[in-house]
Formats: C-alpha cells, structure tokens, sequence
DNA sequence: ATAAAGCACGAAATCGGTTTCGTGTTAATA
DNA sequence: TATTAACACGAAACCGATTTCGTGCTTTAT
C-alpha cells in the first residue's frame, strides 16, 4: 500500500526546503527552472496530491458546501439537489448532504455540526416542524457568524438571506384559471394541514383565482389532510358528499390517490373531474392518465440557490451592507391527459 | 456579527496557554478544578466550538464519507442513500455525495477529489460506463491506499472490498416462479442493454427459473431497451407480436410503461396479464393497477453499508490479512394488484 | 575593487487544534 | 532539614500545507 505522500517527504528526499517543493509545484518564479523540473517530476512520478484538510485550515475555506433537506426521498428536493450538485461541482465544490426528517432537532445537530468550519454555505429548505415552531434562532445564529445561507421553497420571512422560491400563489392561480378556462365550476382543493407556507400560498392562488371569476369559495371543497398520510378515508368522505369536477392538488401524491379514488369510484378523469397536481415528477408522467402538474423546475432553483451561494461565498464584500436577493423561478403548468375542456 | 471564537482567543482573554484551555474543556485530570471550571464556564458563555477541519488535520480522520452514486434522482440509490446517511449521522459522520451521472469521467473525478483528505472512505454504486468500460484502476488506487470502499449493487468481481448487493438472480428466479406457480406459461422479460451487472444476474435468474420448470426459453421473449430510453416503439413491435401472459420488468419504469401499453392495447392487468417489476418504489405503490415488485430493500442496503465502512474507519487492523465480505440482503416480492392467479 | 542588485532558496510563522514532555511550586516523606 | 513526589500548568512539536521575510551567493554597475 501506498501512503499519501507530502510535501515533507518529497523535500526529504530531493534534500530541499518545504518551502521550495511547494514553491516549485506552484511553478513560482522564484525557483529555478531545474529544480522546479526535478521537484515536478518526482510529485508526478509519486503521484502528489495536497492534502485538502490541510488547505482549508490554511486558507480557510473548505469547498464544501452544506445542503440540508426534509427530505431525500422525495422527487422534489432531489431534483433540487441534483441542480445544486451539478452546479457546485462545476465550480469545485463538493456537497454535504444532512437530511432533517422533517424533525427540528435534527435540523438544529445538522446545522450545528456543519457550521464549525466543515462548510462554507448552507442551502436549505425548512423541516415542517420548524415551520410549525417558528423558531429560526439556528439559523439566524449561522447567519450572525458570517456564513452564507440560501434558503429554498421552504423559506421564512423571519430570516435575512438570499431565497430562491417559486410563486406557489401564482402557480396555484394559473393552474385554477386554467380548470376554469376549461369550463369546470366546482373545483376543489387537496392540501396539506396548513403550516407548510408554500401550501397557504397555494391556497391564496385557488381562492384568488375563483373569486375572480366570481365564484364562491367553498370551505367544504377544500380537503386538509395531513402531510404524511397513509389512508384515504378522508378522501372518500370528502369526494362522497361533494359534486366535484376538478380537483387541484398541493402534490403530486395527493394527485395520484385522487385520480385513483375517483376511478374506483367511476368517475372518468379527465371526463368527469379533471386533476391537476403540483411536483411534475415521474408520477405525473407515469400515471395513467398522466397527470397535467405545475412543474416547480427544480433542477433550476438548486443551480440558482447553489449560484447565489457560491457568489456569497467568493465574495470578498465585507458583509453589513449586504445586499439580499429572493429569486423567483416560474412556475409552468404541464398539460397531460388529466386535464381537458368538459 | 461574531467571529468564532478560538483556543488561542479563550487563553488570551484568561491569560493561560493554549496547552491548558485545550486541557480544560477536556475535563483533564491535570488542571485544577477552578481552573477548569473558569474555562469552561467562559467557553460556555462565548459558545466555543472547535473547528473541525482543525481536528480533521491532527487526527487524520475527517468524519466524513463519501457516497458516489450514478443518480440521485432514482429511488433505489435514493433510499440506499437514506439508510447511509441515516446510519453514518448516528456515528457521527457526514455524507459528502457526489453524482456520477453514469459517466466514467465523473466518477475518477469525483473519487480523486474527494481521496485527497476529504473523506475517511467510500460507499459507491458504478456507474453504467465504468461496468461497460470495465476499468477499475480508479478504485484500486483508492484502495491501494489504504482507504476503505464499499460497493453496493452494482458491483464488480475485479476489486477487493466490501460489497452489499441483493442476489439479483434468485430475485428473478422468484419472481418468475410466482407467476409460473400462478399459471402463466408465456413470461417475457423486459430488461436493459446488458452491461449493467444486475440486469444480466436477473436475466440468469429469469432464464434458470423457466428451464426448471421446462418451459422453454425464447429469445423474442425477451426484450433489451436502452437504459434511458424515451419512445416505447420497440415496446410496441414486441408485444404485438407475441403472445404473453406475464412480464417480468427488471425496473419499475419498465413495468409501469408495460402496464400502461397492455391498457392502451385493451389488455387487462392482471387478468391477461400478470406484471412484476424490481425496485419498489412510489411507483409501485401508487400505480393503477398497484405494481408487484420486487423490494431491495435499499435502506437496509444503505446501513449495512454504512456500517461496514464505518466499522472498517474505525478498526486498527493491520491491512494486509484484511477480510473482505459480501453482504447479500434478501430481496422480497411484493405482492400487489398487477399479480393474480390466472 | 567595491557596492548594489538579483537570484535561488530556507527559516519560521500561520491556520486551530492535540499531546508529550518539562518545570516551578508546594506538600509529603525520610 | 533535605529529598522526593504530586500538582498545575506551559512550551513546543505536530498534522500538511502556504507565504512572508531573510540571507548567502553570484552577477552587474560604478
């Protein structure tokens, strides 16, 4: 087995100074022509590498950058990651991923043990219990010792750094105009218990979006269930009393078991009630019928989030007077066979 | 904004030596209990932490491993990659993930990156290109180095390491005996282009499976799409052509998209056809009919990898009379609606 | 021939910790 | 009272690099 070799050792052996080899591998002028060949020829011969650690200590930088999320198992923050990765590696830097589990505490660990010197950055999406809780003070703390933050989809007001978001609001208004524009009239809305923030803003855009076409909001055609639910009992109580003909969901999984409760109720989608979901992930091209979704491109906001970051990071702006953007990505809705006019 | 504050910062401000401070938050027997107590009450107060990097430098161990997969936005290597990170923050490690993409190049790059110091071992799944290219230097030189690697599911004969996988064949051999032991006699394989390791140990199985049952086998049964492929024309000419009673897919994406062509062909799921695919995932659980599937069991997977690595970090053992095991997890058949008797 | 300039390189500090070894002071023992 | 042991702490090496500042030697200018 070959040990690593270092700087030490190659100056041992060629009899020079480590100043000298580390000198010479830098190519400096300082260093003549012959040593710096016979220096350079045996690092490539041993196959030299600097050791990364010891870089970082020294420059205090670690081209690492933290990525925390609720979540791995989920097409969306994958798709955000896999935009982040790509983008941070281009650039150099390696990506620690901590997942939260949804959990508060095991967001606080995380971000805890990463922020004494493993990272440069965070990026970030909120565990729902911290939504729940409201308390950011890990975050604010991270941020009070100067180390960069993006905050993605899961944001907070309460927290001063660059965000990278989508206008769920919007996106849930464009995708209700649409179901209107098609001709439905009793649409209802399939979301999750209300702390998420990005499912409120969904709710505001299917509320916004009826009243403008002068159509009543009905609480009873809006159906809350909990985040990770494993039955549908809600949704048959729900879909049996109501005369529905389209059904936004905050999710593509919402979307599929309606689409799969409505069947098994004989009820054609899109014929009788058309469906509409958010996530455009494999599900929704999948599906059957496939499934017309907003899609939320997460492959961009993670590029965008890790742009922003790696931006603060390099920056030598001396923080104070610092400048905090919130990126806005738009949001598209993707026709399938879901939706169609009645 | 406060800097972290460091030794040097605490022994300054206390007006004792480094040596000692370092000492006293240790809860050294050697300083005296005031002494310690001064310390490590003003630590407390200013929230001294020690600097990772600096630790990682003196004790040669990053706490850090390093996870190469060909795709994140996969739900096989998404699990796994749960039950990595799941297990490996439990130790008290990080996960620095890095995405192949399925390209050779990335895959070298990546490792070389990340050897150089960053991580205390790896735990990988090659990439399609390096099974095609079979080229493996990038591994052994990893390992010459005394570094620890575990491979998990796709996997190779040629490097000396740890492995996880699920006995692909006797996976296959089980599925397609389910369906034989169901009645159905003409079972089509749908599998991919057959440099991938597990698709070929499910093709043996599939083949060993109907031979011992003496049904023949039969080439046009078996179909070989490209691993990312977009258009189900082939699809199409293969099952208007042949008579078929079942399918076994070697993923779910083919199974799913098997299902969706016999629906669209007017063929029934299960009642004509009985459809079996390999990765459990959302898919499975969600689709119309609900997809049989063979279960990896991926998390577990992820932590017994995990843990063979840690266990390998952390162990003094000599290299050289090194042990090297292959652990195969059992896979399960998951018995949905896409299955039944004829 | 002497001073100034330039070249090629080494010593040492530094990043932020850990750890070994040494030392001055006090207390216990002969 | 002299010797030794225990105590409490500091100096310094070390991990593996980078970088500033000197310095001895050769070369050029005066």
């Amino acid at each position: 087995m070959k040990r690593k070799i270092t700087l030490k050792h190659i100056a041992r052996e060629l009899d020079v100074s480590i100043s000298t080899v580390s000198k010479a591998l830098k190519n400096s002028e300082e260093i003549s022509r012959e040593t710096k060949e016979k220096i350079q020829a045996f690092a490539k011969l041993y196959n030299y590498k600097p050791n990364n650690i010891a870089i970082s200590l020294k420059n205090k930088k670690t081209k690492n950058i933290g990525v925390i999320i609720p979540d791995i198992v989920h097409h969306f923050f994958t798709t955000v990651f896999r935009g982040i990765e790509k983008y941070a590696n281009d650039k150099g830097y390696n990506v620690i991923v901590c997942v939260s589990d949804e959990s508060f505490d095991k967001e606080v660990i995380n971000m805890e043990m990463l922020a004494n010197g493993s990272i440069d950055g965070f990026i970030m999406a909120l565990s729902a219990e911290t939504q729940l809780k409201n308390d950011f003070n890990h975050l604010k703390q991270v941020t009070d010792q100067g180390i960069p933050l993006v905050l993605f989809d899961r944001v907070t007001d309460e927290v001063n750094c660059d965000k990278v978001v989508i206008d769920d609001q919007a996106a849930a208004h464009m995708a209700v105009s649409k179901m209107i524009a098609d001709g439905r009239k009793r649409i209802a809305l399939v979301t999750t218990e209300n702390y998420l923030n990005v499912s409120s803003k969904r709710e505001d855009g299917y509320k916004q979006a009826l009243q403008e076409h002068n159509i009543p909001v009905r609480e009873e055609l809006i159906l809350r269930l909990p985040y990770q639910y494993e039955d549908e009992k809600l949704s048959e109580v729900f879909f049996a009393t109501q005369e529905v003909d389209a059904v936004l969901c905050v999710n593509e999984i919402f979307a599929i078991r309606t689409i799969r409760f409505l069947q098994d109720n004989q009820l054609q989608v899109p014929t009788d009630v058309s469906v509409i979901g958010f996530t455009d992930g494999i599900l929704s091209r999948l599906s059957n019928p496939t499934l017309s979704s907003v899609a939320q491109h997460g492959e961009e906001m993670g590029t965008i989030a890790a742009k922003m970051l790696i931006d603060k990071v390099e920056s030598d702006v001396e923080e104070g007077d610092e400048q905090y953007h919130t990126e806005v990505v738009e949001a598209t809705l993707i026709e399938r066979e879901s939706t169609r006019s009645s």
